[in-house]
DNA sequence: GTCTATAACACGATAGAC
DNA sequence: GTCTATCGTGTTATAGAC
């Protein structure tokens, strides 16, 4: 574990921040505050406000990339793919939950990174609706609507970082558990 | 159906810009330009920014809580209220889908309404969680984590405004039956 | 109902002292 | 590494002409 550095304080600083009022409404005296220093101080630091946003977003974005190449090159069931795309989830927002506040809400405001987070949110989207594809095909999955599964099961996971920070009690484990269940299996009886 | 008035134009076009960037970062010019006039001209009709804000969030916040009176105040079966929400959430989110995106993302910059709005949003979540534990104890529900059971349900619900634009083929009946199906009944074989 | 002009203030970012 | 002071610009909103 690298120690903090006094860059990535800001970072995590923002992110929480991010999270309440989100990219626009944070200035960056706001920012400043919540560090104890004058908004002058911040960009020794960092560049712009914008680098900040790029700095949460991308890097996870690209977890979430290096997590489903994993589960693609896998020869796991597609039920199993799915409930490892759970687990994906639910690992990265437990370890991030601030940062994924800017990645589902505030993405539309990068500048630069803004084609390269659209191209890899995009295969990812392809990717998972691809494992749903090969699931109805191998009849592991009803033979529904694979689109409405997809948006099903991608709007709860990446909504997870509104949940997970009320529900400390339940471990990431548990929760992946409990979460592809009721996502795979349904809730009647 | 009462003709829009010039100040519904405003809060619809406001809705749409609000959707694209969120509230903090739309700007009263952004707004007159999509209108075709100038910034000064938007205060012959409304008050103020906060107020199109208000306008949009309070009176969908409004139509949520009167469909969920209606549904637990009916006798129907707790999967069949469950099927009525969802059908309340397609309905109201095909008639207003730029306003449910405000809803979702911006009842944070409420000022004077914030405590409703809050007071509305949990009392609905608290009669969801109240149909979802009838469900269980009438067994016809599973068992499981009920939070999970809402948590999955509802954030599934409030992103169908992310959705819905993009699938205008399937009619709100469809997309209501198929999406229960999914939600209730799962997605394996 | 829309315009031009502008008030009053907040914004991101920089310069230079310590 | 943080500060004070400030630049240039953008922001919501108002005043008053047409």
């Amino acid at each position: 574990m690298k120690q903090e550095t006094r860059k990535d304080e800001i970072i995590n600083t923002a992110a929480k921040l991010f999270k309440e009022k989100g990219y626009s409404a944070v200035t960056m005296r706001d920012l400043a505050t919540a560090m104890g220093i004058k908004a002058a101080s911040l960009y020794n630091h960092i560049n712009s406000k914008q680098e900040i946003l790029k700095a949460i977003i991308i890097s996870i974005a690209e977890e979430f990339t290096s997590g489903m190449n994993s589960i693609i090159q896998s020869e796991a069931s597609s039920i199993s793919k799915l409930e490892s795309i759970v687990a994906l989830h639910v690992n990265i927002t437990s370890n991030n939950t601030n940062g994924m506040a800017s990645l589902n809400n505030d993405w539309m405001h990068l500048e630069d990174q803004l084609d390269y987070y659209l191209q890899l949110r995009n295969e990812y989207e392809a990717n998972f609706l691809g494992i749903i594809n090969e699931g109805v095909t191998a009849s592991e999955i009803k033979n529904s609507n694979p689109e409405i599964i997809m948006f099903s099961m991608l709007t709860t996971l990446r909504s997870l970082y509104l949940w997970i920070p009320k529900k400390e009690d339940l471990n990431a484990k548990n929760l992946g558990q409990s979460l592809s269940e009721v996502l795979i299996s349904g809730i009647n009886n």
